[in-house]
RNA sequence: GGUGAGAUGGGUGAGUGGCUUAAACCAACAGUUUGCUAAACUGUCGUGCGGGUGACCGUACCGCGGGUUCGAAUCCCGCUCUCACCGCCA
């Protein structure tokens, strides 16, 4: 949620923002909308302060006069308290509308692109910040793709998932199963030696976390629903790390604050079926290491720097070929004011996937959450979240066994073996 | 699932109708003292909103939501959560 501070001082930047978010001139209409309810609101509530006020002066008058003794002089001070409440009521009751229709028009714009973010309609006009210049592996007229060498090395199973889940939830199995866990204690390894905290949060959560990062009410439908017990499945580990701090004030001192996880992640996907989610390309249950920062403002875009550092020296260390996309204002998540993608390529598939997207949400998240840090004012400030799939395991799986394949079997990386235990899978 | 107790500021915890934004203690921060550390002493030490250049002023907030009252942390109702014990259970 965008700070109204923020709106009322940089209205041009705001619209300008939009614009890269393809606001059409009705769309803008939004921000003079939302100006407009607050300055109502703000006369409202210097009004109802004023009679509020005089309401406490005569309480307290009534009070003294009752212990003195004067009981017909209070009951006179009791109608004009009266008639001052009635007035108050009046507003209390329109304040909380003007704030309910405030509220709910600010949660529907989105955070303001950085400047540096292109304009672009969709995934088209993302920029390449960074692209493979080495030659891709080049595989022979044999070579399979992910799902086919799953199924000739048994290492995960669709229809079996399919039989006792649903499609889009495999079963991994045999050596299948162990370079999951590799995967996961190898990402985490590298997450922790980068200085995050390992956490292992709730994979449940109820609606205000489900809010505070954003999820609710944006993407609903993107979630699993425990109607039971009003509670959502995680889609990412973002969801708990980032509401650890929900409702926190910390001191400046403890920032930047770095937290990373491992979790399944569950996502509904409705309505994407077809030829892209073969395989494990698009599933509704996938394990993903997370990588959270909270951040002093002054510090975050560097940061941001230093995760793609990171996710990149992870692609290396599997032997990935993999570029990174800069993210152009159509194509970026609501809560975001800047985002990396990171795609692997999958040289069976002859076609690049995205395993990780790393982005500052400067403080749209805090701002809903409550995040704050005292600064060395004592003024409490917002503090900036960032995020970052360190990695997403399923595409990673995909692209390690298409590129990596021989025709004496698939090779494990170099670094990965001390994870797996074998070099190879045959 | 059953029974009981509870929810107050960063923490412990006092507070049963007006003198309470809320005692006291601890932690934290600043200063004095000191060769250094420690101790001692002094001071500061909640959040949102509105107003003001500002010191400040007003207002709301004692788990959440209602209610009673001129006036509620305090009384009433509903909800949520926590803790303890019992049952079930990895």
């Amino acid at each position: 949620m965008l700070e109204l501070s923020y709106i009322r001082d940089n209205k041009e930047t705001v619209l300008k923002g939009l614009r890269k978010r393809n606001f059409n001139e009705e769309g803008l209409e939004i921000v003079s909308k939302v100006l407009e309810l607050d300055d109502r609101r703000k006369e409202i509530q210097s009004q109802l302060d004023q009679y509020l006020n005089e309401a406490n002066i005569l309480a307290k008058q009534i009070g003294d006069l009752m212990k003195t003794g004067k009981q017909d002089e209070a009951q006179a001070l009791k109608a004009d308290v009266a008639a001052v409440k009635d007035k108050s009521k009046l507003l209390e009751e329109e304040i909380k509308q003007v704030k309910d229709n405030l509220e709910e028009k600010l949660l529907t714009i989105p955070n303001i692109p950085h400047e540096s973010v292109p304009a672009g309609k969709s995934s088209d006009d993302n920029f390449v910040y960074k692209d493979w210049t080495n030659s891709f592996p080049q595989l022979w007229p044999g070579a399979q793709p992910h799902w086919e060498l799953a199924e000739k090395y048994n290492l995960f199973d669709l229809a079996l998932g399919a039989k006792i889940s649903g499609s889009g939830f495999p079963l991994y199995r045999g050596k299948g199963a162990r370079l999951q866990r590799a995967l996961i204690a190898f990402f985490l390894d590298n997450a922790v030696k980068e200085g995050y905290e390992e956490c292992q949060p709730p994979l449940l959560v109820n609606e205000a976390t489900a809010r505070g990062t954003g999820q609710l009410p944006d993407k609903e439908g993107q979630m699993y629903y425990a109607e039971k017990d009003d509670l959502y499945l995680i889609p990412t580990a973002e969801v708990p790390l980032t509401n650890i701090y929900r409702d926190v004030i910390v001191a400046e001192k403890e920032l930047p604050m770095l937290l990373t996880g491992y979790t399944p992640c569950f996502r509904r996907e409705a309505g994407s079926y077809g030829a892209h989610v073969k395989g494990l390309n698009r599933v509704h249950q996938f394990d993903k290491v997370e990588i959270v920062r909270f951040e002093h403002p002054d510090n975050s875009y560097n940061s941001l720097l230093i995760m793609l550092e990171h996710v990149e020296s992870l692609l290396q260390a599997l032997e990935l070929p993999y570029r990174i996309l800069r993210l152009c204002g159509g194509d970026m998540g609501f809560t975001s004011a800047l985002t990396y993608d990171f795609e692997v390529y999958s040289a069976a598939q002859q076609r690049w996937l995205e395993v990780s997207s790393v982005s500052n949400f400067e403080t749209f998240q805090t701002n809903r959450m409550k995040m704050r840090f005292k600064d060395e004012n004592g003024k409490n400030r917002f503090a900036h979240t960032l995020n970052g799939s360190a990695l997403a395991l399923p595409r990673i799986v995909a692209s390690l066994l298409e590129n990596h394949q021989t025709e004496n079997g698939i090779r494990i990386p170099e670094k990965l073996v001390p994870y797996t235990g074998f070099e190879w899978i045959n």
